[in-house]
RNA sequence: UGGGGCGUGGCCAAGUGGUUAAGGCAUCGGGUUUUGAUCCCGACAUUCGGAGGUUCGAAUCCUCCCGCCCCAGCCA
C-alpha cells in the first residue's frame, strides 16, 4: 500500500485539523524512551509513529531521553537506543534532548506551585500514603500535612534537595483532589528523595521528579505539538493538563493514546526482556531470539523490514496481538528483494562422480530477479556436499512428494549438471557415508536430455573448494503464544530449544569472507548473516526460513 | 466495584446513516519457475459483541446488556 492510499488514522486527522485551524502552526513529536534497557519492536512502532508524523506534515520530532529515575538508568542504555534510532533510519531535530537538562526549570516550577498554594511537602511513608489514598471505590483521605504553610513547605523541598532528608521520609506532592474518581489525581507526587548518583547530572540532585510532572512540561519546554504515547497513559492525561494550565510553561501540548504492539509467542516489556537478560536466559540484550532492535540487527533483520512492518499496523485505541507471521511476512518481503543468493549446505553429504574427474567454474546470478546484484564463481569438483535430506533410497517415493535425489534417479544440481544417484557408501555402522553419483554431460545451463526427467532442484557445495562454517538456527523464545496471560511466570513458557547450533556445515567461497551487515538467502533454506559477535570463525544466523508450502 | 478506553472473518484492520462490508497477514485451490522461494490467478464475513429502538435505509444514531484492557509505585 502506497501512503496516498492507506487510510489516515486518528491522531493524523487530529493534525490535520489542528493544521487547517491555525492551532498548530508546525507539528513538533518526540520519542521520548526512559533509558533504562534497549528498545524493542514495540518501540519501533512508536518511532515509525512519531518520526512518521512529524515527517508526512513537515514537522518535527525530537529524540528525548526521560531520565527522571537515576536508579535504572545508565549511560549503557542511552548510546544503545541512540544507535537503534540511528539505524532504523530517522533524523531527530536538533540535539538530543535529556529531561535531565531540564531539572533546574522543573525545580523552579515545583517552587511556584508550592506559593500557589497548589504543592506541599507530605511526610507520610510509602503505606501510609497508600492508605490514605483510597481505592478504586472509596475516596481518598487528605493528608495532614497538605495546609502546612507554602514556606514551610518551600523550605523543606530545600533540605530535601540538599540531601538532608532521608529517602523515603518526604515527598513533595501536588494539592488536587483526594476524592477525585481518578486515582491519578489524588495529590500525586511531584518529587522523591534519592540519595543516589544520576548518569548524566552526577550528585547534584538528591531529588527527582516523577514521570508526570516531568513529561508534559519537557513537552512543552520544547514546544511539542502532540505528544503521543501508549494507551496505559490516558489515566495521566488529566493530570498532564492540570500541570500545563497551573503552570507558566512556554507552550501547551496535547497528549493522546494509541495502543501499543503486541506480538504472539513474544514479548514487548522492557522489563521482562530485561529479566531474560539478567537471569540468563538469552545471552545478552542482541541476542538474534530478542525482540529487540539490536536482537533483530544481529539476526539479520533489515530496518526497512521492521519499517514496512510497523508501517502496517494501525494506529488506533484497539489493544491485539499481532501475528508473529505478519512481522515474518515483512521480513521474508524485504530479504526477498535485497538478500543476494549463495548455497550452504547444512547437514553435508557427501557425492563423489565416478565419470567425471576435472574442475569446473560456473557462474551463477546472486539474484533471480536483479542483474544488478551480480553473480558470482562456483567452483565444480569431482566430489561435491549435498543436503542429507536431499538424498533418499526410497524409490518408491513420488515425484510429486520428493523433488529431490533418489537412487537410480537423477536431480538438477543448482547452477551445474543434472547428476544421477548410483550406489550408497555406508560406514561400519549402518549410516550413509558417501553417495557414488554420474554427471550427465553437457546438461549446464541447457534443458535434460530426452528420456531423462530431473525430480527437482537442489542445492550442493564443491567438497574441494568450500568453507566450514557454524549456523545458528532459531525457534520461537516462547512456546506459548501469549507468554504473559495465564497463572504463573512468562518465564515458564520459554522454548528450551529456541536455539540450535549446527556444526561443520559447508559455505560456498564466496560467503567466506562477507560483513555481518549483509544479507543472503541461503538457496532452499532461508535468509542468513554473519553473526556480527562472532569474528574469528565462519558464524552465520539464520534470519528466518523460506516460505514452506508444501505438505511433507 | 469508581474512573478511563476498546469490541468488524483465524490475526491486524478500513469504514464517520445510502451501490454486492476495503486492504494486509494466514489458510485453501490452480498456473509459471534450474530455489517445494519469488511471481501470477482464484476462493475465503448475507454480516459488524448481544438484544431492542429510531429511520424509506444502520457496522455507522439511541437504549439496555455482555466481554476485554488500563489506573489504587515515592516506576515510566
Amino acid at each position: 500500500m502506497t501512503d496516498s492510499d492507506k487510510p489516515t488514522n486518528f491522531i493524523q486527522q487530529i493534525i490535520g485539523d489542528d493544521l487547517a485551524s491555525g492551532k498548530t502552526s508546525k507539528v513538533v513529536t518526540r520519542f521520548p524512551p526512559e533509558p533504562n534497557g534497549y528498545l524493542h519492536i514495540g518501540h519501533a512502532k512508536s518511532i515509525c509513529v512519531n518520526f512518521g508524523l512529524a515527517e508526512s506534515f513537515a514537522g518535527e520530532c525530537n529524540l528525548r531521553f526521560d531520565d527522571t529515575n537515576p536508579e535504572k538508568e545508565s549511560d549503557e542504555y542511552v548510546q544503545s537506543i541512540i544507535e537503534d534510532v540511528k539505524w532504523l533510519g530517522f533524523n531527530w531535530s536538533g540535539d538530543i534532548r535529556f529531561a535531565s537538562d531540564y531539572f533546574d526549570q522543573l525545580y523552579q516550577w515545583a517552587c511556584d506551585l508550592i506559593y500557589q498554594n497548589k504543592a506541599y511537602v507530605c511526610e507520610l511513608n510509602v503505606e501510609q500514603m497508600r492508605e490514605y489514598r483510597g481505592t478504586l471505590t472509596e475516596a481518598g483521605r487528605e493528608s495532614p500535612y497538605r495546609y502546612r504553610p507554602a514556606a514551610e513547605s518551600r523550605a523543606l523541598l530545600e533540605q530535601m534537595k540538599a540531601g538532608e532528608i532521608p529517602e523515603g521520609a518526604m515527598t513533595l506532592r501536588a494539592k488536587i483532589d483526594m476524592a477525585s474518581p481518578n486515582i491519578n489525581m489524588r495529590d500525586p507526587v511531584l518529587y522523591r528523595i534519592k540519595r543516589i548518583a544520576h548518569h548524566r547530572t552526577g550528585d547534584k540532585w538528591n531529588i527527582y521528579p516523577a514521570y508526570d510532572f516531568a513529561h508534559g512540561q519537557e513537552d512543552a519546554i520544547e514546544g511539542v505539538t502532540h505528544s503521543i504515547c501508549t494507551l496505559e497513559f490516558a489515566a495521566n492525561r488529566p493530570l498532564y493538563n492540570w500541570f500545563i494550565e497551573n503552570l507558566d510553561v512556554p507552550s501547551t501540548p496535547s497528549q493522546y493514546e494509541f495502543g501499543r504492539l503486541n506480538i504472539n509467542y513474544s514479548i514487548t516489556s522492557k522489563r521482562k526482556l530485561k529479566q531474560l537478560v539478567d537471569e540468563g536466559h538469552v545471552e545478552a540484550w542482541d541476542d538474534p531470539r530478542m525482540p529487540t532492535i539490536s536482537g533483530l540487527r544481529r539476526r539479520g533483520v533489515s530496518p526497512q523490514a521492521i519499517r514496512n512492518f510497523c508501517d502496517s499496523l494501525a494506529v488506533a485505541k484497539t489493544d491485539g496481538v499481532v501475528d508473529m507471521a505478519q512481522f515474518e511476512h515483512f521480513i521474508r518481503d524485504d530479504l526477498n528483494i535485497n538478500a543476494r543468493r549463495a548455497m550452504c549446505v547444512l547437514k553435508p553429504l557427501l557425492v563423489t562422480f565416478t565419470n567425471y574427474d576435472q574442475s569446473e567454474q560456473f557462474t551463477a546470478s546472486s539474484h533471480p530477479q536483479r542483474d544488478d546484484l551480480g553473480s558470482r564463481e562456483l567452483p565444480f569438483d569431482r566430489q561435491i556436499y549435498i543436503d542429507q535430506s536431499d538424498f533418499s533410497e526410497d524409490t518408491g517415493l513420488s515425484r510429486k512428494k520428493f523433488k529431490r535425489l533418489v537412487l537410480g534417479e537423477y536431480v538438477r544440481l543448482r547452477g551445474a549438471y543434472i547428476i544421477r544417484a548410483d550406489e550408497v557408501i555406508r560406514d561400519t555402522t549402518g549410516d550413509i557415508q558417501e553417495i557414488k553419483a554420474s554427471v550427465i554431460e553437457n546438461t549446464v545451463g541447457a534443458d535434460a536430455p530426452e528420456g531423462i526427467r530431473p525430480r527437482g532442484v537442489i542445492h550442493w557445495v564443491s567438497a574441494l573448494n568450500s568453507v566450514d562454517c557454524t549456523v545458528n538456527l532459531y525457534d520461537r523464545l516462547f512456546n506459548q503464544a501469549l507468554p504473559d496471560s495465564g497463572e504463573g511466570s512468562f518465564t515458564d513458557h520459554i522454548n528450551p530449544n529456541s536455539l540450535k547450533v549446527l556444526k561443520g556445515c559447508k559455505a560456498e567461497l564466496s560467503l567466506a569472507n562477507i560483513q555481518p551487515t549483509e544479507r543472503y538467502q541461503f538457496e532452499r533454506e532461508g535468509y542468513f548473516c554473519r553473526d556480527s559477535k562472532t569474528d574469528e570463525s565462519l558464524v552465520f544466523n539464520c534470519t528466518i526460513g523460506l516460505r514452506d508450502n508444501w505438505k511433507a
